[in-house]
DNA sequence: ATAAATTCCGTACCATGGTACGGAATCAAG
DNA sequence: CTTGATTCCGTACCATGGTACGGAATTTAT
């Protein structure tokens, strides 16, 4: 396979395939006279690395698990812990982001008088401070 | 005030102040002999900002929404519905992650013989597909 | 054999939300 | 009055995960 077979066949971008090779995820084969080959490791290797990304891993973080010794389960489940509570903490700020908002929404499509609850949360301009900053 | 007790009420930093009047979200009161003077209003619009962006609008969301009449309830809802479905979208993906990886930790720790299933998982090295690319 | 496609390589650019830096001018305090 | 802090302004840089571009060399197809 040449870099444009391992691209489409891993479903990305050749210039993505350059980029993990530049992160290191991917190994570069010699070029031995002609454009570099790559085998079916390689393509394994690359749609390993998606599969990592669909669960959340940082490439910095795939990097570090698939260097991992395949024994090694405390590594592995340590960086699996961790992934599992930075994504337990974006999803609850997401959730109070979300009933924030939706309460703002129904406040808003409740009440026929006065200004817009959503604009007022927000904009100065409208007096009441109904939500508080914070980041 | 100056820009420096702004921040520091508004709780960022000066560069930040700075980075939002370029951005439009914050005017540039004009110099008149010395340096910049900003009042309550300039504050109350900093922290708006601030609150806005805890609901999770991006900065061109909350320029749009501070641009609003405070009477236009039905743009103010858009946008307020366009934010809940974006969220409810991250949420379902993080939580399509979470239980991806919390299966393959449970696996893992389950499992005493053979290779650790998280690093089967993503590691061509470990043969076995558990899951599946896709982004 | 010649045109089109691909490879290689470095470098620059995209979005997003800021932070940092450098130098000149001005401001406040000892 | 002089030192230190602050302001102003432009520009460059940070992380993150890529994408785009330009030009030379080579490979593939017609």
């Amino acid at each position: 396979m040449k870099i444009g077979d391992l691209a489409r066949a891993g479903g990305v971008n050749v210039e993505t395939v350059r980029y993990y090779q530049r992160r290191r995820l991917l190994a570069e084969p010699p070029r031995g006279d002609g454009p570099r080959r790559y085998g079916r490791d390689d393509l394994e290797r690359l749609r390993s690395i998606r599969a990592a990304q669909t669960a959340g891993f940082t490439l910095d973080e795939i990097a570090t698990l698939l260097a991992l010794d395949s024994a090694d389960r405390s590594a592995a489940q340590a960086l699996a812990q961790c992934r599992i509570d930075a994504l337990d903490a974006k999803i609850a700020t997401l959730q109070t982001m979300r009933s924030a908002l939706l309460r703002l929404a129904q406040a808003c499509a409740a009440g026929e008088t006065g200004p817009c609850p959503i604009i007022a949360a927000f904009n100065p301009e409208t007096a009441g401070t109904l939500i508080q900053a914070g980041r």
